[in-house]
DNA sequence: TTAAACATGTAAGCTGTTACATGATTTA
DNA sequence: TAAATCATGTAACAGCTTACATGTTTAA
């Protein structure tokens, strides 16, 4: 499947970036429904450039610090294209630990339980604040055609996934107490 | 972290099972939030044996196929116990390919946009249906102290999940076509 | 009698995480 | 001058998927 590939070459397609840069992207930008560690980056990165879908152009920064700069090539735009268009057979629903301890919380007392589930609360209502910020850069839907629409896009699912986790917290929360 | 050992540890705490058993559970019961393949369960389970959490007996099924039944050992209770007492750091947000693709989709003429939102809205809304029928098992909330009242709660979570995602991607359509 | 379900295992390979390893540049 | 950030890589390991491998029992 590799879609880190496709990841990559997606934010190639917008322009020329290099590792770091990258690594910057998958752990701020794309969080919320992707990530990367730059020891995944780096090697792949290698991959693509052998598999002749980008190229790069060595750039110093100072006096000697070399850094790479990755471009993506024709035949890697054809590629991510072609990806781009294929149908997305549903993915299987995420591993969720912390729904895994809920599904055996009956061994745990009430108090714990509803203990837990507000601690989770928490960590989600700061998460969902973080998204709502960052959507206040977003005063109106940006157009179609802009990098900032698919941005836009996924922000707003996030922000509606973090809702109804947060309803579902209370809904659990209800019946623990009843 | 071996969330795998918990979540057989946690089944096995319930009662006595088979790899196989284990199997089903985990492809069709847990499926909503946990899974695993035959291929990761059989070699988990020696694992467990190795360390002493499980205990397995030999039955014979018809006249040759030999089965092995494991229970849960005192000391697998004690470690089970420890890890559901234990509070979860909230996980980082699972990756999703479609939103990745989303992200991306300005690169795409408008009508294709629109038939990819459909066409998971459709995935989507079989999945919800499927958890629904399931959900008609629970007439009204199981007892606290049941197993079936950890069903319910993620089971109730899976089903406003997907409600949300339905959701979001009716959004996402009313915002291609604006 | 044959297909589906029962039943258990191993092997190869891919993905991802954490740690190891090194060094330059900028900012406080 | 010290800390933070920039910058790039490798290694070991954990987790998971797909395929390989084999054979039994049950129900249609």
């Amino acid at each position: 499947m590799r879609a880190l590939k496709y990841a990559i070459l997606g934010l190639l397609n917008r322009r020329p970036m290099t590792g770091y840069e990258l690594s910057k992207e998958f752990n701020f930008e794309l969080a919320e429904f992707w990530y990367a560690n730059h020891s995944q980056i780096y090697p792949e990165l290698k991959k693509l450039h052998t598999e002749g879908l980008v190229t790069y152009d060595v750039e110093i920064s100072g006096d000697i610090l070399e850094t790479k700069r990755y471009t993506i090539t024709e035949q890697g735009q054809k590629d991510f294209m072609q990806w781009l268009h294929k149908d997305e057979k549903l993915q299987r629903t995420p591993k969720n630990p912390f729904r895994l301890r809920m599904y055996f919380s009956n061994y745990l007392d009430t108090e714990t339980r509803v203990q837990m589930l507000e601690n989770q609360k928490m960590q989600h209502v700061k998460r969902l604040n973080a998204l709502k910020k960052t959507c206040e850069q977003y005063p109106e839907t940006p157009p179609k055609d802009s990098d900032r629409f698919g941005d836009f896009l996924v922000l707003r699912g996030a922000i509606t996934r973090e809702e109804q986790v947060l309803a579902w917290l209370d809904e659990c929360i209800g019946y623990c107490k009843e």
